[in-house]
DNA sequence: TATCAAATTGAACAACGTTCAATTAAAGCG
DNA sequence: CGCTTTAATTGAACGTTGTTCAATTTGATA
């Protein structure tokens, strides 16, 4: 059989990653398979080839998603007044994060094999969320030098990673009480100089 | 054949996690399999089974040997001078991400199966991690109550974990020039109110 | 209507985690 | 020393995985 062409390639694609982000929405990486994502959208296994180099990229394009995903989420809270901007930043990061915990921790959780690295389309998109959040805090560090800027921006943004991180995997639980939502505004307030 | 006793039960158990070691530190979590561990202790697959659960077991070990030997990294700083010990267990954390970043990545890209949580043996070992770092700031904290210490350190600690996380995964290239071991600076150099 | 091109398949392969009956060597015993 | 018991070790086997690719079938083209 072939040349269904039930939906055109475009299309295809996206009921592949939509297929692959419900899994991973309910299982997670190890969910995630080529065999089990052909099943749900209805064609073999040999499809999937035809749309992606390999599982991998899949993934790959399935976390490009998420980036975006998050981009969205974070926009509303960038443009709150700048007094309460922080907090709202942090706000809808963890509420991101602890409505998608296993999307978010696909994110980073999966890794390409040695010597393969991330596609070139890829980095725009992690730098559109930097920017967004480092132009978005950019009024409430005034007096530093852009330099320094960035590196606060980076800082919090890898502390709020870091926090999410261990707490999606359940090993910040084992070492402290407190939220992780209340971990991330303590950083933020603090790297923004409270 | 059988019963070989070439080795006793708990120096074959060190053989195989020292084997996964070094395919995690050359390849990371990809490379370890439980036919390639067996291969390399001269076993067969079957036995590994005699020494672990599973191979997820086997990993869970694999990062508690990972988390005992950070905290010995960790140790020798903590006793620094109080002025510098700060700056000195960001420098011994960064260090050890350094010397073993397949290692360090392992501890927290591996991850168990849903409904699976990690070993009872395993929280001790995190905890004493946390208390060796919360103990040694401690005085560098003297106008916080206990409960906002340990806010804290988890704070800082889940901060450098998360910069760690992204420079390793070579995500935070793609988004500052900067230096992991600067932000890790300036993470705790804020944290500590400065 | 015949031809072409492209999409789709599914069998095949190697490697994987895991299980377990069979085997064998060491230990215990008379 | 020989016999029995016990436990460690094996390796074949099973089901599943990612990936490849020759074969096939359909839609479009001429």
């Amino acid at each position: 059989m072939a040349r269904r062409s039930d939906h055109a390639p475009e299309e295809l694609k996206r009921l592949a990653l939509d297929a692959a982000r419900a899994i991973a929405a309910e299982e997670g990486l190890r969910g995630i398979t080529v065999r089990r994502v052909a099943e749900r959208i209805g064609y073999a296994p040999g499809t999937i080839y035809n749309l992606f180099a390999n599982l991998d990229d899949l993934i790959v394009h399935l976390n490009g998603m998420t980036l975006d995903a998050l981009a969205d989420a974070l926009r509303a809270a960038a443009d709150a007044p700048v007094e309460t901007r922080a907090a709202q930043l942090v706000d809808a990061y963890f509420d991101f994060v602890e409505r998608w915990p296993m999307l978010w921790s696909l994110l980073f959780e999966h890794r390409l094999p040695e010597g393969v690295d991330l596609p070139d389309w890829y980095r725009p998109k992690l730098a559109a969320l930097i920017a967004l959040v480092a132009e978005a805090l950019a009024p409430l560090m005034p007096d530093l030098a852009s330099d320094e800027r960035r590196a606060t921006t980076a800082t919090m943004w890898a502390g709020l990673h870091g926090i999410s991180t261990l707490a999606v995997s359940s090993k910040l639980a084992l070492v402290v009480e407190a939220e992780p939502r209340r971990l991330g505004h303590l950083l933020v307030a603090r790297m923004l100089g409270g």
